[in-house]
DNA sequence: AGCACCTTTATTGTATCCAATTCGCACCCG
DNA sequence: CGGGTGCGAATTGGATACAATAAAGGTGCT
């Protein structure tokens, strides 16, 4: 990552997902460069990237903004990750091999320790969890699939809440997790791919969940002032 | 398509299509973009562009090529396409209204047109299937998939092909559209979606036979020689 | 002759400059 | 008072210059 523009695409891509640019704020170039310490033209490449991915939205005239996210559009964005994820886990199930299993294994006990960890780090669970999916997503063997679902994970929405999970919902998708292991052990690409897109249907209402338990919060807050 | 990028991308796009720019070759930015009568810059944006879509694939050194398709990558890019855009009829059936039926309708007319005009006009045929297609997706309501099948449609590959497929091919196509059209106007949105999935296998399967006609050509001539 | 290393050349990455658009705001006219 | 109009400021697009990096080729050594 030495190179300016990764430097710069990983750096306003981070500024999105904190929350420090607010959806629907302007992102000028010059701007972000001196935040970057940059010149405008690895900027405009990251922004271009970042427009690709979504997390990015130009009007007709060529400004961009930070992308404002409706709540369609995430049941969208999920909807789309559960049919890819799913045949992915198929495609997954049919051609793995023992090793592949190992290390989904190992991915999935870090999540187990991350939970069982006193307070649950949560970080750790993100990690884990990515890491999971990613190995699925290599033992699928389909570039063009591989592409397709980096744009659709990693939403910045999704990980700010993330903090908000309750504990049983992250037991759950460790469990949830266990079984599509069985399921590719015994090399089952019908059954792998019905865990995962319930696996994902359920991250998408615990992530529902989380937001209403977030906005309830506020609301209380509000109340106080 | 005043901008220089978008000069830059068209035109790039079109030389790979057309072979111009064969499989494997390298793409040096300084002789694209005298090529494209534009500088380096609008070029760096458009082979970014055709990165993403998996037109040109770059070494770990940043070194840019058209990309070489293998059988298998192509067999992937169809059974994508299919899962995508059978999604999208779905969807499109689902929430469609009588005005979007109508100019479906009026696609398939040209395209039946393009058919029956004397020697097949194969032109015509492509862009009506174009039209008829991207209504559908529109219809779909998705951002969000219209991005993903964009990347997934238009593959040069198969569009250099398609003036080898058989007048019989295009009639089935035209067939199948019209199964679609029965599928929308009774709002059945699962009856559309496997009536499109087939519609894609069958037409990966009209590539492949496209294919074969044209190596067996290209043998016969081999031989002659 | 084969190989390693260094020099040269080709290619890409970044910064900066200028031109072309677009936006915001004050002003004017109805 | 509302809406258009024009001007200045801000912002983006494109070209060019320069720096960094990778490929290619040649030279000398073993």
């Amino acid at each position: 990552m030495s190179r300016a523009s990764d430097k710069a695409y990983a750096r306003i891509r981070g500024l999105i997902a904190s929350g420090e640019l607010a959806p629907g704020e302007q992102l000028a170039e010059e701007a972000l460069a001196q935040a970057c310490g940059v010149s405008r033209t690895p900027v405009r490449e990251a922004l271009r990237r970042l427009e690709a991915e979504q997390l990015v939205t130009r009007t007709d005239t060529q400004r961009s903004f930070v992308a404002d996210w409706s709540t369609d559009e995430i049941a969208d964005a999920f909807e789309l990750r559960a049919l890819l994820e799913g045949r992915a886990a198929r495609r997954a199930a049919e051609r793995m091999d023992q090793s592949v299993i190992i290390r989904i294994k190992a991915a999935n006990n870090v999540i187990k320790q991350s939970i069982d960890d006193g307070r649950a780090d949560i970080t750790g669970f993100l990690e884990g969890n990515r890491n999971f999916h990613s190995e699925i997503l290599a033992a699928a063997g389909s570039r063009r699939l591989a592409a397709l679902l980096g744009a659709l994970v990693e939403q910045p929405v999704v990980q700010r809440t993330a903090h908000h999970y309750s504990r049983d919902a992250l037991l759950r998708a460790y469990r949830e997790h266990e079984e599509l292991l069985a399921a590719f052990e015994r090399r089952d690409g019908a059954w792998a791919e019905s865990i995962m897109t319930a696996h994902i249907f359920r991250a998408y209402h615990a992530y529902l969940d989380a937001c209403r338990v977030n906005s309830d919060a506020a609301n209380i807050r509000e109340a106080a002032e």
